[in-house]
Formats: structure tokens, C-alpha cells, sequence
DNA sequence: AGCACGCCGACT
DNA sequence: GTCGGCGTGCTC
């Protein structure tokens, strides 16, 4: 008989291993690497992955496989060799990494039950039991545990009355849709027109329709088409006309819209140019990275538009990550209008469901394109022409938990295995990819201007120092102001970009300087206006915001800081004539609202468009001329390595949504920290300076690129053990790598404490390291039963982007 | 992760 | 003497 090695879905050290099964005989064709299956395990059932078959095995006893989950492989070849370089490079679990490459609609969904055993008298039972099974021949544990049956239930089971059953089950099913077609021929048709009676205009019309139609056809379609109610296709059915039957429908978030399809677009010299290498290396099948480096406006987009023209062309599939904040319709529209249904939508918007309906059509080979956030790189393609990552240097394209992949790195493995190119993009490439471009691991490709030869807008930095000092306490400078004032005269549009909800209002007592903490971690909480309520944005703890001061009994507490809701009311107050669109978590959190404030803004229905990070992405409206930065330097603060980088970063980026068409464009940027490089360089777009710059302080720091880092965080419930762990882990680490590597710790996380537990880190800086994950797997075995029954809890980030 | 097994204290 | 607490170790 068949065994097979299966991952079960236990997430745990001890179960990080296949374990063997029999396949029965019957599913030996149905059994292949890859299906998911359903097994027993210990007293359970639950689900896992089938990764080989082999004829023997070292166990006696073996189990027999229950049930498939598919009949085909959700995992090819290809992905759970994937699988097992991501263990391996993140030293998660192999069932984590078959999961995260799944949508989550695939995991499983575990019931337990209590279930009548069969032909059980019904007398036998005890009241309780009765009464539990009131109405059915099934009840979930969960009933039991709260009615506090189980031991009674377990005397039930002992006498064969009643038996516990573990059911695994997917998560969605997949969407089916009554659809009517015609069982007859159009003559016939034509014949059974003639023969209905007068009064059945309503079928008459029915099969009118399916004179023009053949196939089947959704029910609501035809009653929306023909505008007759369901009776008289009912009554057709009956006569045996037409049939009915059930069919698998895909839910088609973008089925409302249009989209005109649009062909390629004339290369400009600089395009061409930069086009090329790719092209040459999609063709003769090379695996290459480029890094295509190009100010916003400079037509990248067009690059991998026709790049991936070029792969479809030679029968091969085209992968695009996007950062999520960036998927928006008007990016996807770019995509659909080229390619049209060859193209897949892969993000978080999306249901559940829809996210399965979109992946199936990548596995069913229905589409040919996958535009997705980060783990749209797992997209079951079979014949990878190229992979395209926008806005490479954003760090959303890090997993920051397990498996905490970077998807740039996954990207160059897949691309390694189906020898085809990389490219990443971006107006600000990170220091990483840049410094690989320098040193010719990747190809360097420079689009150096806009294309519409328009200039870059006009940045002027404002200190807002000097505006306190001048008596303005607004939280507008005068430039601002006035260009404010100006616009909204004219007509044209301005974007008001804050940094971060995270810089939202906190409440300190003006008195004492008593600033309200979460009692659980050591963070402060954060005002939110609805409710009148303090929260925490890590552990979720609410509390009403006090109206004295706890410490000094001061009347003079309240909130602090700009949120985007107090940059509202300031608006209203100075210019009531501007209409203002507020973009934030608050005004977003419905699915569709993102796209429909938006599109407001587009059609003019307001002058100003207020909000956080997730306006300074692919905003593209001729009618913006002004862009204010309020406060630049919110983000530099943090303790952060990145900081400068993404301050500079996204200065660059929000700057670049002024004046992209034929209005030129001013931008204000606000700050406190004017003199700073980051800032400094980003009014004037120097990238290649701000490379230098940066370059030299992270050597200095001994920083990425020059560096490695790896992360280990240990948590507990108490102080003591967080920090003896952390010093024992600091020793080993230190005493297995060599003199190069610097061992920092232990110390406290920029957040000691987060849901009541205490944090303490160790940083390992390294260029190379072979003994490294040797050393970190040892640590993870050593503390393996402490992780695992007591509260200790130790996460390992090889190439930590948040260092917290 | 569950779950059973097993060894100790507080009760009918 | 039994019920139930949770420490320990296993799951093919």
C-alpha cells in the first residue's frame, strides 16, 4: 500500500515534521503531493498537506488517510520546494509556510460535536442528554461545555450512547448560481413559441430570448433581460423546455465596471531604452533583477504594461505586486484596460471569498496577470515570464509575522527557478536595492525625467519655528495659508497629507505634563473623538478621558496633537468656504469608501483632500497644483534605522502629486527639523545625494546594507524572566558568532510592554554569518518547552524592517 | 495546538 | 475514598 508524508496543521515545534499515513486504494490517483488532506490525529481529525509518497515507512502503526480536500493540488511542485526555502529563511514552521501561500479561504475550519451514536434508544438517555439533543441528532462541544455536560456526556460515550466527532472544514464554498438553458434547438424553439397559449406572453418572451441566446444563462440575468417574473420560466421548466441547474460563478469585484481596452502606448527615447535589457532577458529566458530607477511620472507603468505584453506574447504569466495602499482602481484599471480578464486582483479589500475566486482562476489557468499586494507573489503560476515589484522600496512588502518574508526576496527565488526577470521599481529605490545596483548585482535602469517634460514642482520647506516665533500658533504656516486661500480662489485642488494616524491627539495634563498610558503596555493612548474614549492601538484597552487630572488634580487636561479630524475643524474654521474630503482610518473602514472619496475629489465635488499615508500613493488628478506637508518631521522621531529613508521617501513621493499635468505644481512641506538631510533633500528631489548621505551614516551605525540584521525578541509575564532569557540568548549568540558580528542586548523594546507582557531584545549585526541559523535553531529548541506550555514567547525576524 | 495520562490536594 | 487541579509528553 501508498503512504504518504504529511504537514499537519498544528503550528508547534514537536509537529514541525511530516508524519506517515496510508492512503486507502481507492484515492490513490487523488493522493499526490501538494492535495490537502484530511487525517486523524491523536483523537482528533484535522487537516494537513501531502508533500511526498514513498512504498515504506519507519513507523508501524500507520493511520489511514480519511478524506481529500482536493482532487487537484493546491501546492505545485514548485511552491512546496518554495516552501521549504521559506522555513528555512525564516525559521517558521513548514505548515506557516504552506498556509501564507494560500488564501486564507483554503485553511481549515475545525468542529467538534457531539453526535447520537445510530439506533440508540431514545429511553436510555439521561434527561440531560435529551435535552441537549432536543431537535437534532447533533450538538457542538461548545453547547456541552456551556450547559456543563461533559463529564455526564462521557458516561454516555462510555456506554456507546453518544460518540465526539471532529469534522474539518473548508472555509468557503465556492459560489453557485441557479442558471436556466434551453433544451431545445431554436426550430423547436419557434415551434413552442407558436404553440403557447395567448395568455403565457410571459413565456413567450422567455423563449424569445433564447432564440438569440444558446447556453446556459443566470437566472437573474434572464429576468433582468426580459423583465418577466420567475413564474413563467418555472412553468417552462415544468414543460421540460428549459432545465435548471446550480453552477460555480466567480464573484467579480470589478463586474460593474468597464473597462475600454487600450493598446500600448508609444515608448518614449528614455523608455526605450530602459525597456530593452528586459525585453532581451524575458527573451533569451535569463534570470536577471533589474532595478528600474525613475522619478513619479516618468512612465514606469508603460515598461511593465509592455513587458508583460511581451511574456503573454510568448505564452508565459506575469506576477505585479503593488503596495496595498497603492492598488488602487485607478491602478488596476490601468492593468484590465490592457489586458482585459487575463487579469486577477489580489488584495485585502476583498471578502474571503473573492480572494479564493481570483486565486482559483490563477490555479484553473482562466487568467494570465496577478496584480496583488505582498502575497500576490505566491500566485500558483506554472510559467513565470516576469515578476514586477512597484514601489519596491515601500515596507509593506515585509510580513512582519510568521513566516516574516520580505517578498522581494521570494520574488527572486521564483524567478530563479523559472529563469525570467525581476524588476523592481521606484522614484526612491531603498538603500538596499540601490547599493545591489551600484555593485552590479542588479542591472541599474534610470528613466531620469517626467514624460511629459513637465518640471518637478516647486518644493518650499517651512520652518515652523520661526513661524511660533512670529506669534503663528496655527498649525498653517502663512505661505501655506495663502496658497490655500489662492487655490480654492482659482478653482484648483489641494492635498493636505499629515503623517500617520499614529500622530493623532494624546491627552496631557497641561499643568503636571501627565500624559494618560495604557495600563497594559507602555504606550500612550490615543484620543479618538467618536466616543469620547482613549485607546490603545496595541492591545485594543478603552478608558474615558478623564476631566481631572489623575496626578495633580488639574482641570487643564485635555487632548493634544493633530489627528486629521483636528486639521478638519482648524479648516472649517479658517476658510468655511473650502470643502474638505477627510481621508483616514475613520472615513475609510467601509470596503469602497477609499474609491468612492476619491472619485469625489476627481469630479471637484471638493477643494481640499485631507488625510494620512494613504493619499501620497498614485493620486493622478490634473487638478491638483498644490500639495502641503503639515508636519515632515513626525516620522523621524521614531526609533527607527529606516527613518531618514522613509522620511525621505515619502516627502519625495507626496511631493510628485503636484502638477503632473499641464498645471504646474507648488509643494509646502512644514517641519520643525528643517536642516535635517532627509528633509532638506527631498525639496530638492536629490536622490543620488541623499544615496550618499544615507549611505555614510548606516555605515557608520553599521546599518543595512553594509549589515545584516536579525531581531530575537523575548516576551514574558514577568520583568526577571524576559530579561534573564534575553542576557542567556545574548551570551550564546555571542559566543557561536565571530569577532565581526555585534551582539546588541539585552535590551528593553521600543515598547516594553504589550499586553502585559515585558519585551526585551537582542540585535544581531553580521555581514556573514554561516553558523547563524545553526545558533538561532538551537535557541528555539532550547527554550522549545517553556515557548510552548509556559508564557515565554521568543520571535526571531532574520531582516527586521520595524525594530520593535 | 489539543488531549490523555497521571500524580497531588480539598471535599462528600 | 473521589473529584478535579494542571504539569508532562504524544500525536504517524
Amino acid at each position: 500500500m501508498r503512504i504518504a508524508s504529511v504537514i499537519v496543521d498544528v503550528p508547534a515545534k514537536q509537529t514541525d515534521k511530516t508524519f506517515d499515513y496510508l492512503v486507502p486504494e481507492h484515492l490513490e490517483n487523488v493522493i499526490v503531493p501538494g492535495v490537502r488532506v484530511n487525517v486523524p490525529f491523536g483523537p482528533r481529525n484535522i487537516q494537513g498537506f501531502v508533500t511526498g509518497l514513498k512504498t515504506e515507512s519507519d513507523f508501524k502503526k500507520l493511520k489511514q488517510i480519511v478524506e481529500p480536500l482536493d482532487l487537484t493540488p493546491v501546492l505545485n511542485k514548485e511552491l512546496l520546494t518554495l516552501g521549504d526555502w521559506l522555513t528555512e529563511h525564516t525559521l517558521c514552521y513548514k505548515i506557516s509556510a504552506f498556509q501564507v501561500m494560500l488564501p486564507a479561504a483554503l485553511k481549515a475550519k475545525y468542529e467538534k460535536k457531539v453526535i447520537l451514536a445510530a439506533h440508540v434508544k431514545w429511553e436510555l438517555l439521561q434527561e440531560e442528554t435529551k435535552a441537549l439533543f432536543m431537535g437534532g441528532k447533533e450538538a457542538t462541544w461548545q453547547e456541552v461545555v456551556d450547559r456543563g455536560l461533559v463529564s455526564m456526556l462521557k458516561q454516555e460515550a462510555e456506554r456507546g450512547y453518544v460518540e465526539v466527532i471532529y469534522q474539518v472544514k473548508d472555509r468557503v464554498r465556492k459560489k453557485k448560481v441557479k442558471h436556466i438553458q434551453s433544451l431545445l434547438g431554436r426550430p423547436q424553439l419557434t415551434v413552442e413559441i407558436e404553440n403557447l397559449s395567448l395568455q403565457a406572453k410571459g413565456q413567450k418572451q422567455v423563449l424569445a430570448f433564447f432564440l438569440d441566446h444558446t447556453g446556459p444563462v443566470e437566472l437573474k440575468t434572464l429576468l433582468g433581460d426580459t423583465g418577466v417574473s420567475q413564474a413563467s420560466v418555472k412553468a417552462l421548466v415544468k414543460k421540460g423546455i428549459l432545465s435548471e441547474e446550480f453552477m460555480e460563478v466567480y464573484r467579480d469585484p470589478y463586474a460593474e465596471r468597464e473597462f475600454k481596452r487600450q493598446g500600448p502606448l508609444p515608448l518614449t527615447v528614455a523608455q526605450e531604452k530602459a525597456i530593452m535589457p528586459i525585453l532581451s532577458s524575458i527573451e533569451e529566458e535569463r534570470h536577471e533583477v533589474f532595478l528600474l530607477y525613475g522619478v513619479t511620472g516618468s512612465g514606469k507603468t508603460e515598461i511593465y504594461l509592455q513587458s508583460i505584453q511581451s511574456v503573454l506574447e510568448k505564452g508565459e504569466e506575469a506576477i505585479v505586486l503593488v503596495p496595498e495602499i497603492a492598488l488602487t482602481p485607478q491602478m488596476v484599471k490601468r492593468f484590465k484596460e490592457r489586458f482585459g480578464d487575463l487579469v486577477a486582483v489580489m488584495h485585502s479589500g476583498l471578502s474571503a471569498g473573492e480572494k479564493y475566486d481570483e486565486w482559483r482562476k490563477i490555479q484553473r489557468r482562466e487568467v494570465k496577470v496577478v496584480v496583488g499586494a505582498r502575497s500576490a507573489i505566491f500566485a500558483p503560476f506554472e510559467n513565470l515570464g516576469i515578476i514586477i515589484i512597484d514601489e519596491e522600496h515601500e515596507t509593506s512588502y515585509k510580513q512582519e509575522e510568521n513566516p516574516r518574508y520580505h517578498a522581494r526576496d521570494v520574488a527572486i527565488k521564483r524567478a530563479a527557478t523559472h529563469r525570467c526577470p525581476v524588476v523592481l521599481g521606484s522614484a526612491t529605490p531603498s538603500l538596499e536595492s540601490f547599493a545591489r545596483a551600484q555593485k552590479g548585482v542588479y542591472t541599474l535602469l534610470n528613466l531620469p525625467s517626467r514624460m511629459n517634460e513637465q518640471p518637478l514642482p516647486s518644493v518650499e520647506i517651512i520652518d515652523m519655528r520661526e513661524e511660533l516665533r512670529e506669534g503663528n500658533r496655527s498649525m498653517f504656516s502663512r505661505v501655506l495659508f495663502e496658497k490655500l486661500q489662492d487655490r480654492i480662489e482659482k478653482g484648483e485642488q489641494t492635498v493636505l497629507f499629515l503623517n500617520k494616524r499614529g500622530h493623532s491627539s494624546f491627552v496631557m495634563c497641561r499643568d503636571c505634563g501627565f500624559v494618560v498610558n495604557c495600563p497594559n503596555c507602555d504606550i500612550t493612548l490615543t484620543y479618538h473623538r467618536f466616543q469620547e474614549l482613549m485607546k490603545c492601538h496595541y492591545c485594543g484597552h478603552e478608558e474615558r478621558v478623564p476631566t481631572i487630572c489623575p496626578e495633580c488634580n488639574s482641570e487643564h487636561i485635555r487632548y493634544f496633537g493633530t489627528g486629521t479630524q483636528k486639521v478638519e475643524e482648524e479648516l472649517t474654521k479658517l476658510l468655511p468656504e473650502a470643502r474638505v474630503i477627510r481621508m483616514d482610518v475613520d472615513t475609510t473602514g467601509r470596503k469602497g469608501s477609499h474609491e468612492k472619496l476619491l472619485n469625489a475629489f476627481q469630479e471637484g465635488e471638493a477643494d481640499i483632500l485631507l488625510g494620512t499615508q494613504m493619499i501620497a500613493k498614485g493620486l493622478d488628478f490634473p487638478n491638483i497644483t498644490l500639495v502641503g506637508v503639515l508636519s515632515a518631521d513626525t516620522m523621524l522621531h521614531l526609533p527607527d534605522l529606516r527613518s531618514s529613508e522613509k522620511t525621505f521617501q515619502l516627502l519625495t513621493q507626496v511631493s510628485g502629486r503636484a502638477g503632473r499635468h499641464e498645471l504646474p505644481g507648488e509643494v509646502v512641506i512644514q517641519t520643525y527639523t528643517p536642516e535635517h538631510y532627509s528633509i532638506e533633500l527631498a525639496g530638492t528631489q536629490d536622490y543620488d545625494r541623499f544615496y550618499n548621505q544615507e549611505m555614510m551614516a548606516r555605515k557608520i551605525h553599521k546599518y543595512p546594507p553594509f549589515y545584516y540584521l536579525t531581531l530575537i525578541t523575548v516576551s514574558h509575564e514577568e520583568l526577571m524572566k524576559a530579561v534573564s532569557v534575553t542576557e542567556k540568548i545574548t551570551r550564546f549568540v555571542t559566543s557561536r558568532l565571530s569577532q565581526e558580528a555585534v551582539v546588541l542586548g539585552p535590551v528593553a523594546s521600543p515598547i516594553p510592554r504589550i499586553k502585559n507582557r515585558y519585551r526585551y531584545q537582542c540585535l544581531i549585526k553580521y555581514k556573514k554569518e554561516p553558523e547563524l541559523k545553526t545558533a538561532l535553531k538551537a535557541i528555539l529548541d532550547h527554550y522549545q518547552q517553556e515557548t510552548t506550555t509556559g508564557s515565554l514567547q521568543i520571535s526571531m525576524d532574520l531582516n527586521p524592517y520595524i525594530l520593535m
